[in-house]
DNA sequence: GAGTGGTCTAGACCACCAA
DNA sequence: TGGTGGTCTAGACCACTCT
């Protein structure tokens, strides 16, 4: 039988009835679903046919493969991002993060780095200074259990944290403290969310598989005169985070 | 040469050339890449191969292809959503959104509905009422350009609205203006944004091709007491929009 | 070594679109 | 009608994991 059913394909079915089967909970997170060659036999179709049904729910999120051991339904256990809690100084010091969740106290900042670069385009724009100005790039990667979750770059003009560790080139501490430090408190934030697939770059950048999008903010922060100054890209894993905002008029 | 390169897939060298040929600008947005045939012959592999390139090309929401004409590269042009805008009572006038831009302008409610439930758990959870408390229903789509981009879910509690036309199943006006007429102002919200790739339903029931991800929001709006409402649940194509948030500590 | 997923070939027929 | 993508077959060899 070289056709395909009536209307619906055979590898939608088959990945319809897979699907159900996982949301139905027979195959519970981390259970393995029945081998390919074991579907070929119990739907008797080729192994391709096999494959783009399992192609169908990887590419949903559902499940994820490894070669030599299988197919597993995946796990999802978000963290909880609360955007606002990043404007109270008593978030800002060492090591303390802006998550809350039981898992959110396993996210901590790691791998930090800071230099000096011109800013670019669309930072200068959002920073309201000339393209090509001074600025400290800050970057660091969160980690949970050891994966990176998140990437942030962050920006800040050099004129505004002169003189602070941070200018010589000390990622240490999160900007907020330098900005502080140098009568900039940031009082506002505005932050941009975005979702989108990630490249393949940015796929093993993060530890995440095929199927699973990443957020994108571009979070800009005001000081009490209204002044932006520092603009952070936030490369977030979205199968792991839940943003919250608290939002007023 | 039955074989693979060395180390990288065949798929995946063909994949990278389209993706840096898209990115490079050699196709631009709405431009049909070459047939599938063509690339067999280009690149000496099998149609199989060709395809599975395609289809991480795809997956990667970069390229969209249409039975009888191409593959053509996608087009982004995303429409602002400022969420605190919804806040101020001069948006609330039917007809008019929250949304900011050119494209925005485009996007008007509708196919409106109104019905009494009784409250589902987590909506029950959220207005910290008991489940299965009479609730209304109001559902709105929103369409740009005809296609479908948003589906929300507004609940609020009946006993709160008593009275309105909302109570007796007219969904024409925003939720907000019943409240406000009952004493119940919205004077902020909780919003709980999430990302993942959609359903096969709910790919079909807003307009997106595979490789887009969806945006959900759980929106909670409290009133001057305090008091939760109304919870909104929105899904969002997320090739469509980008979120905006005024956070302040 | 046995079993798993990863990649690939060389065909085939179908459904759809545009000229 | 000819070209396009959509689906499918029946094989094959490889890389990896687990026992």
């Amino acid at each position: 039988m070289p056709k395909a059913g009536k209307t619906t394909p055979e590898y939608q079915k088959i990945a319809g009835d897979l699907h159900r089967a996982v949301n139905g909970g027979k195959f519970k997170p981390g259970a393995r679903l029945p081998a390919e060659r074991e579907l070929m036999t119990q739907y008797g179709v080729s192994r391709t046919t096999v494959r783009q049904a399992l192609a169908a729910l990887s590419a949903d999120g559902l499940t994820e493969s490894r070669r030599g051991s299988g197919t597993v339904v995946r796990e999802y256990q978000p963290v909880r991002r609360i955007a606002n809690d990043r404007l109270s100084p008593d978030r800002w010091s060492v090591g303390r993060s802006v998550w809350q969740s039981d898992k959110g106290d396993r996210i901590r900042p790691e791998d930090m780095t800071a230099k000096e670069v011109p800013a670019p385009d669309p930072v200068a724009a959002a920073l309201a200074v000339s393209p090509g100005t001074p600025v400290m790039l800050r970057t660091v990667v969160h980690r949970l259990d050891g994966r990176p979750v998140q990437r942030s770059r962050c920006y800040v003009p050099r004129s505004l944290i002169d003189g602070t560790p941070l200018a010589d080139g000390d990622p240490t501490d999160d900007t907020y403290v330098h900005l502080a430090a140098a009568g900039r408190t940031p009082v506002r934030t505005r932050e941009e969310v975005r979702s989108r697939m990630p490249a393949a770059i940015e796929r093993s950048a993060l530890g995440v598989s095929a199927g699973t999008p990443v957020l994108l903010l571009a979070v800009t922060a005001f000081d009490a005169d209204d002044k932006p100054v520092e603009v952070t890209e936030v490369l977030l894993d979205a199968s792991t985070f839940i943003l919250e905002y608290n939002v007023t008029s």
